[in-house]
DNA sequence: ACAGCCATGTAACTTGTTACATGATTTT
DNA sequence: AAAATCATGTAACAAGTTACATGGCTGT
């Protein structure tokens, strides 16, 4: 959040309300999927951090509003994000970690386990694949599609994997 | 991290100390890279939530240890965590808004961020295969090494549909 | 004597997240 | 008159993270 929010200002400055508007149609989300307390709760700690300074502008016939942007430390900030090359690395390593939790208290068939997952995975990607039908074919958004309908197919591949080996076992 | 210690306790009961080393080794961690403290943290606020309860035990020629185990109510967490589905699935999203970010601000050149983040990839891909091919075949952990290199080729593959797509754009 | 392992923790800070509160204006 | 939109925030808790503190035992 706190990165998502300063690299729209990076872009812009904009207040609170502007913000939560874009990122909730940026990431496509349902309405209350977004507290639009958390956005204002983010920017007052930036403004403590002294990433981001804020100008009032009083509106005529509406609510004041307030207009953040970046500092010099802020747009530092942001190069370092920019340039910090992780990349999130985590659902396998959980998901491994559950089914050895299933495995070794029984409290889940890891067999089930993993075809649920496999289920759960297939629907997303029928999903991303029906977004990406919607999109025009050029637009910035596909690419993203792209890239998640890619690494879904790759989840898929290793869950299918993992279920052949998990079986293998049991046979034996 | 809540989760993680969960699910190795929903295993068996274990101390703090022991909990710790069972982590460093799982997750291939560099000696310092997990705080001793955290574990403790983590633990007595498990404590606090009457997820875990836990006995001390003294020990001859050696400090006490507390050895923990999961309540009912932390058994009913374990099983929550085990069936719910959810994946992550930001890395890609997180990405596409450092690009977005870089376009917009000038602050850094879109295809020379895309054309770091794959060679930071490959190199990480280079480094699970040859550990991969250290682990025994049949092991726990080469399935976990396969999975990690199929989603890094995927992922990779995406890089490379990206960088073609902004050289493209950048010609017109 | 000193390093290193065994073993535990606390204080303090940051970030994510939710529930709740406020109030004006515009549309139905 | 009610509902939606514009606009802002606070209080409070949960979770991640680090720096620091403590002390005994074991091997060289």
């Amino acid at each position: 959040m706190r990165d998502v929010i300063l690299s729209l200002l990076a872009k812009e400055p904009a207040h609170g309300y502007e913000l939560r508007q874009r990122l909730v149609r940026a990431l496509g989300l349902a309405g209350g999927a977004l507290n639009p307390g958390q956005v204002y709760v983010t920017l007052s700690r930036l403004e403590r951090a002294g990433l981001v300074e804020a100008r009032e502008i009083a509106q005529p016939s509406h609510p004041d509003k307030k207009v953040y942007e970046l500092t010099a430390a802020g747009r530092e900030r942001v190069m370092g994000w920019l340039t910090d090359l992780t990349w999130s690395k985590v659902a396998p390593l959980e998901f491994h970690l559950k089914l050895v939790a299933a495995a070794t208290t029984r409290l889940a068939d890891p067999v089930a386990l993993v075809d649920s997952q496999r289920l759960e995975l297939l629907r997303q990607l029928r999903r991303v694949q029906a977004l990406a039908l919607e999109e025009p074919p050029d637009a910035d958004g596909a690419l993203l599609l792209e890239g998640a309908s890619l690494r879904l197919q790759a989840d898929i591949r290793w869950l299918e994997v993992y279920q052949q080996r998990l079986v293998e076992r049991e046979s034996r």
